[in-house]
DNA sequence: ATTCCACAGGAACGAGCGGGGT
DNA sequence: ACCCCGCTCGTTCCTGTGGAAT
């Protein structure tokens, strides 16, 4: 995993192999590694400081400090981009709440569910359950018995829960807002004299459209925007985790830049700039480098897609390599029509039923969504409407990942 | 101004899985 | 033992539509 895709130097140049582990071994347990604090990198680090947030951290600790005193604080709405530092704040603001709320020895729980994770109705109530250690079977129950158990539990213990809901958006997308529905109706009905808070984090706008009204007006009593970064915000971010991560001078000023060009190019994603910080930096130490350069960066950012593109297309169901592999075999682009009968004619070859147009419909927004490929909707006048049907990574990539299916690499 | 292609994408439904509570 | 549940993945049937051609 760590060494996927990245060659290693001297590797084939006729040395035993004996020699390329020894040289992998020196490098890492050289004590002047070029990290001194690699976790500062990851992206589930959260700081003692956050740049240029401080009117967002301002804002939610306002909204949320009824909690001291045992009140119910308004339910929130968290909105930016991805990366803009939403769940960074709102979890640093949880941490120092949390460390308030146990030195007045206060009944209040903090909960963060990411519905990525949790991506279904029932799981969010699993996950929910488990962090108040209340056993929720992982199937079984129905919904309702299942809140009810959480609620009962609630209301017996005397508990107030703020719930951090992350991305909530992907489960009003592909469910409805029934869940949701329920917990801002706990207060009012389930609970006696304890209150459920919500903070929703959603990286999209539009999906406020998703949700029944009812729902919306009570779960967005306030709101707080998160912008996008700037260029040079990012690169104060940068300079400053570069501090916390990097023996000093190892991360040359050009390659710094350049980490925050590429992310400002992508919304001033905060995120992909320290990932593309960190996966540069472990391809400068795995090379012995003692600078991280910015052609390090240039190949992290390469090495980044291609991983990931390898890795969806790995763990994609049958159909779905199917119809990528058919997509391979154009050398363009294609649209639904042309792809599907080119898809039917290789399913036939391998002895598989095709699914029906339809499903494969469906297949190609998925795949549109997840960004392997690039399938708008584009009208030809009397030719019809269709999908306008392109690949969005490297095919190289594709192509190792559908080779590793044993099926699929039988007809290439 | 109409027509009409080649689909898009919603709705309803069902099989199959991995499990409940009583 | 019984009938229940949520969820995924698929089908069938369906109505809707942008814009080149007529």
């Amino acid at each position: 995993m760590e060494f996927a895709g990245a060659p290693v130097e001297g590797v084939g140049e006729g040395g035993a192999a004996g020699d390329v582990l020894d040289k992998i071994f020196n490098n890492i347990m050289k004590s002047n590694s070029i990290f001194t604090n690699r976790d500062a990198l990851r992206n589930d680090y959260i700081p003692d400081r956050i740049l240029f947030r401080d009117d967002e951290i301002a804002q939610l600790g306002q909204m949320l400090a009824p909690i001291l005193r045992g009140n119910k604080p308004s339910n929130i709405f968290l909105y930016g981009k991805t990366g803009t530092g939403k769940t960074v704040v709102a979890k640093y603001v949880m941490r120092k709440l949390g460390e308030r709320i146990s030195q007045l020895k206060l009944n209040t729980k903090f909960i963060y569910v990411n519905a990525r994770l949790a991506s279904t109705q029932y799981k969010v109530l699993v996950e929910l359950g488990s962090q108040l250690d209340i056993s929720i079977p992982f199937t079984g129950l129905s919904l309702s018995e299942a809140s009810s158990r959480i609620f009962d539990k609630l209301r017996r213990d005397g508990v107030n829960v703020v719930l951090i809901f992350d991305e909530i958006d992907y489960i009003v997308k592909n469910y409805d807002d029934n869940v949701l529905y329920e917990l801002t109706r706990a207060n009012n009905e389930l609970l006696g004299g304890n209150f459920v808070s919500i903070v929703g984090i959603s990286n999209d706008l539009k999906f406020k459209e998703y949700l029944d009204p009812r729902v919306l007006s009570s779960l967005s009593e306030e709101e707080i925007v998160f912008p996008p970064y700037t260029v040079d915000e990012l690169e104060a971010i940068l300079r400053d985790r570069v501090k916390m991560a990097f023996r000093p001078g190892v991360v040359s000023e050009a390659a710094l830049k350049l980490c925050a060009s590429l992310a400002a190019a992508e919304h001033g994603d905060a995120r992909r700039a320290v990932d593309l910080l960190r996966v540069a930096g472990e391809l400068a130490e795995r090379e012995g480098s003692e600078e991280v350069s910015p052609d390090h960066v240039t190949r992290a950012s390469k090495s980044i897609e291609r991983d990931r593109t390898y890795e969806v297309v790995r763990s994609l169901p049958l159909h779905a390599k199917l119809i990528l592999a058919a997509a391979l075999s154009v050398p363009d682009e294609t649209n639904t029509g042309r792809l599907y009968s080119n898809y039917a004619l290789m399913a036939k070859r391998l002895g598989i039923e095709p699914l029906t147009q339809r499903r494969i419909s469906g297949i190609l927004s998925e795949l549109d969504v997840l960004g392997i490929i690039n399938a708008p909707v584009v009208s030809s006048g009397r030719f019809g409407r269709s999908k306008r049907i392109r690949l969005a990574v490297p095919r190289d990539a594709v192509a190792r990942a559908l080779r590793e299916d044993e099926l699929i690499s039988s007809i290439l």
